[in-house]
DNA sequence: TACAATGTTTTAAG
DNA sequence: CCTTAAAACATTGT
């Protein structure tokens, strides 16, 4: 489910138990969630200590301790982060359970596309430090994101925003919203796109990312129904703008909803 | 039963 | 070495 502005809803999820003391750790280490983190390392770093500050990068989480300790999560494609002060709780996904006199802090992860890093250090790690500038950003100028289009000549558009290191944070929706607002079809070559649509291209997919953050990062607030979103998924949806049928494609290996009256 | 799923990573080919 | 496409990954729901 979540791409940058779900991201940024989940990671709020965990904000009351920071500065919260751990008192317990549990994991599911046996988990592909674990493959590039030490369990060990990360329950014994993280028992006892308390997460101070979090942050979002695209699809990536970071929290930070009071002991120098860092832990990433991604959320993969069907993560979520919960705060509860219920003890009880689902245990079949709950892959990591970090326990406070508060409450939980939960990642409920059940298809473990998700991943957890932990690192001990100074500085921020280098899987976290070395991140591609974020589509919001001031270095993610139009000159920066059409170099990069100019090395990816032949990759169709919708495969092309997917790309994570050059647009950290969109994923499968926010893509063919983009690109819906940009009145192009998803199977288009970079190659073929024209100065004013590839600047189309940039200004969408920034206006994109800006409000979904607004709307949905704080509250999960729902889109309105000029929005693609609301209507991609629906059988026989129809285009809000032209009113004709939109149509269910598999582009770059991922179902590609778009408007082919609308789109070119 | 077979396939699709709001995501990456790996492998292979060009 | 770089770009591009497809398969693999784990699990559930339709």
């Amino acid at each position: 489910m979540p791409e940058l502005a779900e991201v940024e809803y989940f990671r709020k999820q965990w904000s009351p138990g920071l500065g919260q003391r751990i008192i317990r750790v549990t994991t599911h280490p046996w988990t592909r969630l674990y493959r590039d983190c030490d369990v060990v390392e990360l329950v014994s770093a993280l028992a006892g200590s308390r997460l101070v500050a979090s942050e979002t990068h695209g699809k990536q989480m970071l929290f930070r301790s009071n002991r120098s300790g860092w832990l990433g999560i991604h959320l993969g494609m069907t993560g979520e982060l919960r705060f509860t002060e219920d003890s009880e709780y689902d245990d079949r996904y709950a892959h990591l359970v970090l326990e406070t006199k508060k409450g939980l802090m939960l990642f409920n992860n059940p298809r473990q596309f998700g991943r957890i890093r932990f690192a001990t250090s100074k500085k921020a790690p280098e899987w976290w430090a070395g991140l591609p500038p974020q589509v919001l950003s001031k270095k993610f100028s139009y000159s920066f994101f059409s170099t990069h289009l100019d090395r990816r000549k032949g990759t169709q558009l919708k495969p092309l925003l997917l790309m994570q290191e050059i647009f950290p944070g969109v994923g499968n929706w926010m893509a063919d919203e983009i690109l819906w607002r940009a009145r192009l079809a998803p199977t288009r070559r970079v190659k073929s796109l024209s100065d004013y649509e590839r600047k189309t291209l940039y200004e969408q997919l920034r206006w994109v990312c800006r409000y979904a953050l607004r709307i949905v990062g704080d509250d999960w607030g729902d889109f309105p129904n000029s929005w693609l979103f609301n209507h991609r998924w629906k059988d026989g949806g129809t285009c809000p703008l032209t009113e004709k049928p939109l149509q269910r494609d598999t582009v770059g290996g991922r179902t590609t909803c778009w408007s082919p009256a609308w789109q070119h």
